[in-house]
DNA sequence: ATTTAAATGTGAAAAGATTCACAAAACACA
DNA sequence: TGTGTTTTGTGAATCTTTTCACATTTAAAT
């Protein structure tokens, strides 16, 4: 029965990503040094929780003296592997695929989409910085750039046939913004990343909120983490 | 001490959404009947699960029959309170803002961009076909239309700030994909979605699973939900 | 009408995540 | 050098989520 597995990321991990991502953005704005209820008040966690993940990826500061970040942000990149660029490519350039193309953030976390790829013959002579290749080139490019992770923004209907295509091609890691699940083989990690979803969330919160001022239907479904 | 609270989707929640979502597709494409594994299989969770998830909301099937696709939406429609419309407006008419003010999926489930803004004024004569207006007729709009969510496009600098002016004018709910995480009042609830740190621990995974064939470092960071 | 098979629905058990609480370390200052 | 203060690091306790297991219901088959 079991036709493929999907893969969660744990919530710690997630944090430790948001802590790292947090790092930089104190390191630019010149803090040297933070300590464990800095993060917490930039990322909205407890401070135990932050000594709590750094404990379980072994982590360690200064007693008293907290964490200085040029270090930390070290430590990070070292267990995560994020001090060589990553070459990703992206598939789809519609709306939203252009747009990630344009993105600056990726390029400044050593994160570079190498080629984009359409079946569209007129969106491959647009005139972008990022080559827009046809789909035949696929195979080609990810294995002269050594490409892993996909970036999958075609329509709902092709993603599954697009996703299909990048695992033959050697990829072992997709980022979706189609509104389906994919069905991938248990060595390939799928985020889904589903933005209705995501607002209608919000919208159901709003919702709610407005209806029991009495907080008595939210409690239930909601969970608030102070700090 | 205390700044503000950070509110959570329950992850029951998070999962129903999915079970809509897919319920909608299904329906589109004629299924009338689904069992707790058939939702198992199309959203990547067990058959317990759904059934306990439907058990939290109060939402039953037949036994031994399955539940009925169209009535399960309803049922689902009903608490959700999601059958009217809802009006949202987006702040940041630039690469991601636009290609989200285009996206018809928000209108397919009754989600409305009526309005977008943007502080520069060569956007603002952008020939589009939701209107975008300056900054000083935030609130004018957001009372006219009785918007309750907005979407945050603006770079990161600007992030912040634009949520107060939001908060002032009367939303309650945030969609953010700036970098950043804002400072908003207990009642503003404010969903982050972070692309770069989403793309980081995909390639993150890959990189694991590449080197550590033994999956013994990888079980330690991942939890492989089997169906 | 009776049996069989296939689902649901839900307490109870297990696993996982967060918070608590406090010992240990280290700095500051007398 | 010693005393007080601040912050880390981590087991233990608590709280939450997921999985298990099975009684219950119902549709279909005989
Ligand atoms: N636009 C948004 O803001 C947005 C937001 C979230 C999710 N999405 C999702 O992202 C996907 C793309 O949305 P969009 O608005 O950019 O759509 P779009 O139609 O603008 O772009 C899709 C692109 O994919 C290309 N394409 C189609 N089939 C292909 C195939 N088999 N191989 C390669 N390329 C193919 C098309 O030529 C087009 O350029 C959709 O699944 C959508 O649901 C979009
Ligand atoms: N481009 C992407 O694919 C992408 C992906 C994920 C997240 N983001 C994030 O989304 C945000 C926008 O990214 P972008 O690439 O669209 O940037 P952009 O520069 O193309 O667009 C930003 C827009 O916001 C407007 N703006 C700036 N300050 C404003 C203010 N105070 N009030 C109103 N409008 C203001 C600008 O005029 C511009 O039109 C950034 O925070 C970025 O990190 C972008």
């Amino acid at each position: 029965m079991k036709r493929f597995t999907k893969h969660t990321i744990k919530n710690s991990l997630k944090r430790i990503f948001m802590y790292r991502s947090c790092l930089m953005r104190l390191k630019m704005i010149g803090v040297e040094k933070v300590y464990s209820y800095t993060l917490a008040d930039e990322t909205g966690v407890t401070a135990d929780q932050v000594r709590k993940d750094f404990s379980e990826y072994g982590i360690t500061g200064n007693k008293k003296g907290g964490y200085e970040v040029n270090d930390l942000i070290e430590k990070l990149e070292k267990i995560f592997h994020r001090n060589k660029d990553h070459n990703i490519v992206l598939i789809g350039m519609g709306n939203i695929g252009t747009s990630l193309s344009r993105y600056n953030n990726f390029i400044h976390r050593n994160m570079n989409i190498v080629a984009t790829f359409d079946i569209d013959p007129f969106k491959q002579k647009t005139r972008s910085e990022i080559p827009v290749y046809a789909m035949s080139r696929l195979k080609e490019i990810i294995d002269r750039f050594r490409v892993k992770v996909a970036i999958i923004a075609v329509p709902e209907i092709s993603a599954q046939e697009v996703a299909d295509e990048l695992i033959q091609a050697g990829i072992k890691g997709i980022i979706n913004f189609a509104p389906v699940l994919l069905k991938t083989p248990g060595d390939v990690i799928v985020n889904n990343i589903n933005l209705c979803d995501e607002l209608e969330s919000v919208i159901y919160y709003v919702h709610s909120q407005m209806k029991s001022t009495g907080a008595k239907n939210l409690e239930l479904l909601y969970r608030g983490m102070k700090y």
